[in-house]
DNA sequence: CGGTGTGAAGTTCTTCACAGCC
DNA sequence: GGCTGTGAAGAACTTCACACCG
């Protein structure tokens, strides 16, 4: 058995979010091909996807619905709760903090930190915004797992090299930068304006490119 | 020459910040491996993705680095401005609007819609709410190209067939669903909880995948 | 039948390695 | 000497196609 490439890790979860709805949905088996239809993507490559970690269908049937949710929660650590700490509270970071659909998926948002001093202290969602000098001792005694960058570029890099300090060892980041972080931490970024740039080469051609989703 | 890889597309907007960084930082010259090390990528992968479109190093120096960008921003479409409407403008949809990252780009925002009749007719930097209704008129006649969509998940589909309708050929997706749209439309969806799933996977095997950036 | 699971084939993407130029 | 541009090699990923099973 070879190692999960990182491409099928990531597409786990477009699987469970499917699953979920379909399940909402009332059904409670689906073929690849159903599923596939769903997800703009080949029957093949899901049942190879899920190859990777067990036998879960049923010849002649598919898969039971409610099941494989289960087991991909199992495959991606979601059968546990993660605490996420967010960095920066302005606009985006406010948006981030009341966003509903992380807690369902297990991410609790225990901690907030900003520099500016008429942010500190406000209570945003049930999380109180702290001071940024406070991370070194409440991200250990909360058991931070996970860190959301989300303030400007110019600081982002130092942000992201404190919450490493503190144990922090996944972090998704929202400025517009490329992190430096060492072995053994999960970075990733997420920024509009590349995801902007690459489309307008498409517009400009006037044809479509291949749908990415995630 | 082969059709250029739609990976290399996406790679392109990020070498053009990177160059925009260097600009700031005075270089004018930089080599493959000097932007490789900045980006977290092999040298090779540069050289071979910029020989899709041309030359544009000078063998033993390396890239002019205005000279490159100007021509990524070419290449990019990146050259003129793109009219952006933003469906939605809860939390998100306004700190979308708000965020001054697109301007400089040359994404301006035009319009704004939302269905609650308490925001509409409300003014958000510079960009007067919306009913939903008035898509159908107000985005032919400003000439938007591209949608940002900022709605829950359950209206989200809808509204990306009302934009591809008004003849919008580029979406941004920020709803948690894999959006149906017919070819020639380029859609991309932003999850962060797509992303934060797949990242648990590393954390729990205390193992860090490949850096993914943009 | 209908649909999974999977080696093997096919395709795409990345890296190598070196000729060629500054 | 240093670095680009690029065919060719190699690695990674996707799709095929079919044995097998409910």
């Amino acid at each position: 058995m070879v190692e999960v490439p990182e491409v099928v890790i990531e597409r786990l979860p477009l699987y469970l979010r499917a699953l979920r709805q379909l399940q909402e949905e009332g059904l409670e088996v689906v073929s690849s091909q159903q599923l596939g239809e769903r997800l703009q993507m080949t029957p093949a490559q899901i049942r190879k996807d899920l190859s990777y970690f067990g036998r879960f269908g049923k010849q002649g049937r598919g898969y039971n619905v409610r099941q494989l949710a289960q087991v991909l929660r199992t495959i991606l650590g979601l059968d546990r709760e993660w605490r996420v700490a967010v960095v920066g509270v302005g606009r985006l970071g406010r948006a981030i903090i009341s966003y509903p659909g992380f807690a369902p998926e297990g991410f609790h948002i225990v901690a907030a930190f900003d520099v500016d001093p008429s942010l500190v202290g406000r209570v945003l969602d049930g999380v109180e915004v702290r001071p940024v000098e406070e991370m070194d001792t409440v991200l250990p005694r909360q058991g931070v797992h996970i860190g959301i960058v989300a303030v400007p570029a110019s600081h982002a890099q130092e942000v992201i090299d404190r919450l490493v300090a503190c144990g922090v060892r996944g972090i998704l980041n929202y400025a517009p930068i490329t992190p430096q972080v060492p072995e053994g931490v999960t970075v990733r970024t997420m920024d509009p304006v590349l995801v902007l740039q690459a489309m307008t080469y498409h517009l400009k051609r006037r044809v479509s490119p291949g749908l990415r989703v995630g």
